[in-house]
DNA sequence: AGCACGCCGACT
DNA sequence: GTCGGCGTGCTC
């Protein structure tokens, strides 16, 4: 017998099948996972049994060797699906769907210990490349340690023995040359598992949760879709868990995601206060790769079923699946921003339909497709418009910047935010301040000539760090140390412009001598857990004010928190994405959210230049319906999604003559198939993309606007194929259907 | 992606 | 002669 392989690896021209000849030892199914000899390559390659015949054309090599890990049919199509839909390789989708960490090996000796050393590189990943590069590590056994902490800094000896085929004794030696250090540090497995000594039985539902929670309850064995749109604290989650619970009652699983940055140890508690830590798996991207193997394994053996976790947790390897939920549906961590660039929400819709079961979306402000599908029938809509708590929504004053301005305010905080928190210093009340990050960094600029000064890799202007006194890129990593004269005209009268957080900071010290401040962006929220301690400790010592970026928007109830000031709504409006109005609306609602959670009214001051924009406005009564139906408007007469779809196709190259030819080819390609085979569709010039370089890389890209199918689908295929064959050094194509974030 | 093959110039 | 540079093409 023939056994179809699909190989390991993401090269472009491997996406497709090789034959090989099944030994007569081995038990090969389809979706056994085999090492192969390939090509002239030294080691074995690994692959995946994707077909079983009973003969080949081809002149075939036999497998050499199984593992014991298999793929399950039905994941080999969803593979297989998400390929084609994201014009990727079988294989990268594959790769999401096996146990974590590359090698099979013998996990039963495992120690399990509290105090452990965990190895963390003491080099840059740059300064580590170059070593390896230019032959001052040469060993391949520390090779293979290096590669694998630059992808998991911070692991264990236990996790490195584990993945890599390293002994301590590597280790020692990479410590001897200086690439690493040893740091003794107390973990926990599991750091969101945990017991749980309070046990919570279902709480009494209202009428309208009661009216949600039976009109899926009753439909369990229905693949059908459902979007919650309840407003903050309108008790979403306890249909959820009780729906989980039903779910669980019949012996089935349940898959339940969450945004990355509200899978907090409160989230997971909750759900195990009310089932139990033994039927309950977590992952999430902070887990260290053991700790990813022990959850993954937890489910694979079905003592696990329920499972909570980020995007990659859709594809856990659930057994007998019985629910799907998504909480707050239309936030953008759902969609990879790596390859394969999947969407989990779309890879549940998969698996609503192939497996039969109800899928839940849930939010308070849902994606604008969301609810134009619910809108037209095809999600059942089940609308929560009462907090369960009573509790009153916050009061929105909305101030207008320019006035400031006008009135010789030139500092970050209006008059109308200065008082409202001195009011809750006098009351001693907690305040959150929220400034977007995006484009409102703060960067250096020569005052003489007007040049800011960008990264050379990027194109990307650099954010200045006060208290390390540097110049970072946000978007590559680089660090150059902070400029004393302008490297155009050399004057020195240069000087830091915009406002971050730490500047806000300062702001707020000076405004307010003596006030207790914590921030909370990234470069405070670097190390694991980090934002978790800072939240406890805003909570716990009831720091008078928060000051942060977009992570403070979601999350948790601060019952003392009456007050959120949002510095610069606007902020996201001018990003050049037709998504910018329904993201500063869903923003502006969601952080609005995190006041008067408790029983104190919240208030909620937003500045901003456009007060009267629509998104804005808008925000003052929190009516997402009415948001709706002014946006939908826009996005038909502008023919923006949900009426069509926007297809990107984005080409980078090191050569900015190759890209412009690559660009050139390929619409012409583009073009030509467009006119001849009259297709539908809106076919636009390259332009160079809103960063037009991105690590010493040139980007421009094509945009299609069009109704997607498997014409279009076969078109775009045509491209990638065209641009297979093109003749090129350093140029890529990546293709994505309506992407999240337009940058 | 690797790796071999093969076609050129430089060198013991 | 032959060592090694890199462009080209293939991997069942």
């Amino acid at each position: 017998m023939v056994a179809e392989v699909i190989i390991d690896t993401s090269v472009k021209t491997l996406n497709k099948t090789f034959d090989y000849e099944i030994p007569t030892d081995l038990d090969i199914k389809v979706g056994s996972r085999v090492f192969v000899p390939f090509g002239n390559q030294k080691v074995l390659a690994e692959g995946i049994v994707v077909n079983i015949k009973e003969a080949s054309e081809f002149k075939i090599k036999p497998i050499a060797g199984l593992q014991e890990e298999q793929i399950a049919d039905d994941y080999l199509e969803l593979a297989k699906f998400m390929a084609h839909r994201y014009f990727c390789n079988i294989a990268d989708c594959l790769r999401l769907m096996l146990p974590p960490g590359r090698t099979n090996k013998n996990v039963d000796n495992r120690i399990k210990e509290k105090k452990i050393n965990c190895i963390s590189l003491s080099k840059t990943r740059e300064e580590i490349e170059d070593a390896i590069e230019n032959k001052i590590i040469k060993s391949q056994k520390q090779i293979d340690v290096l590669e694998f902490l630059l992808d998991n800094n911070n692991s264990s000896m236990q996790d490195i023995e584990l993945f890599t085929d390293a002994t301590a004794a590597v280790v020692t030696a990479l410590q001897k040359k200086g690439f690493i250090d040893k740091v003794p540090t107390k973990v926990e497995r599991n750091p969101f598992i945990h017991k749980v000594d309070k046990q919570t039985s279902n709480l009494e539902l209202t009428d309208e949760q009661q009216a949600a929670f039976d009109e899926i309850s009753s439909n369990l064995n229905t693949a059908n879709e459902y979007l919650v749109f309840g407003v903050t604290g309108s008790g979403k989650t306890e249909i959820y868990l009780q729906l989980i619970g039903k779910t669980l009652a019949k012996g089935k699983s349940s898959i339940m995601l969450v945004p990355e940055i509200s899978l907090t140890p409160q989230t997971v508690d909750r759900f195990i206060a009310r089932f139990g830590e033994e039927n309950i798996a977590v992952l999430h991207s902070k887990l260290s790769i053991g700790e990813r193997f022990d959850q993954w394994m937890k489910i694979k053996e079905g003592k696990a079923k329920i499972i909570i976790g980020a995007r990659s947790a859709i594809f856990a390897p659930v057994q007998n699946l019985g629910l799907i939920v998504i909480d707050e549906e239309h936030d953008e961590s759902y969609e990879s921003e790596s390859n394969p660039r999947y969407n989990a929400i779309e890879v549940a819709e998969y698996l609503k339909d192939t497996v039969g079961v109800p899928l839940v979306l849930g939010s308070a402000t849902p994606d604008m497709k969301s609810f134009y599908r619910a809108r037209q029938g095809e999600i059942k809509l089940l609308t929560l418009k009462n907090r369960a708590n009573q509790s009153t929504l916050p009061t929105v004053d909305i101030v207008d910047l320019r006035d400031e301005l006008a009135n010789g305010n030139k500092s970050m905080i209006s008059e109308k935010l200065r008082e409202e928190i001195q009011a809750n210093l006098d009351n001693n009340q907690q305040t959150i301040l929220f400034l977007n990050r995006r484009g409102f960094a703060s960067f250096v600029m020569c005052k003489d000539c007007g040049e800011t000064i960008k990264c050379d890799r990027c194109d990307i202007t650099l954010t200045y760090h006060k208290y390390e006194n540097k110049l970072k890129c946000h978007y590559c990593g680089n660090e150059r140390a902070m400029v004393s004269e302008c490297p155009s005209c050399h004057s020195k009268n240069i000087t830091s412009l915009g406002a971050g957080t730490q500047k806000l900071e300062e702001e707020i010290q000076s405004l307010f001598p003596g006030v207790s401040t914590i921030r909370m962006d990234a470069d405070t929220v670097s190390k694991k857990n980090s934002h978790e301690e800072i939240l406890n400790k805003f909570k716990t010592e009831n720091i008078n004010i928060l000051i942060g970026t977009q992570m403070v928007v979601k999350g948790h109830d601060f019952p003392n928190v009456t007050l959120v000031g949002v510095i610069a709504a606007d902020n996201d409006l001018n990003f050049g994405d037709f998504r910018a109005s329904e993201r500063t609306f869903q923003t502006l609602t969601q952080v609005a959210g995190r006041a008067g959670r408790g029983e104190v009214p919240g208030r909620v001051v937003i500045q901003t230049y456009n007060p009267e924009h629509y998104a804005i406005e808008l925000s003052k009564t929190q009516n997402y319906e009415e948001f709706f139906d002014t946006e939908i408007e826009v996005r038909k007469a502008l023919k923006y999604p949900p009426f069509c779809d926007i297809i990107v196709a984005e080409m980078s190259s090191k050569n900015k003559n190759e890209l412009l030819k690559v660009a050139s080819s390929l619409h012409a390609y583009l073009k030509d198939r467009v006119i001849n085979e009259k297709f539908g569709v809106l076919l636009y010039s390259p332009v160079p993309s809103p960063i037009d370089k991105i690590k010493d890389r040139y980007r421009m890209r094509i945009i299609i606007k069009c109704k997607y199918d498997e014409k279009i689908n076969d078109l775009m295929n045509g491209a990638l194929n065209t641009f297979y064959n093109m003749k090129v050094l350093t140029a890529r194509l990546a293709i994505e259907l309506n992407p999240n974030n337009m940058q």
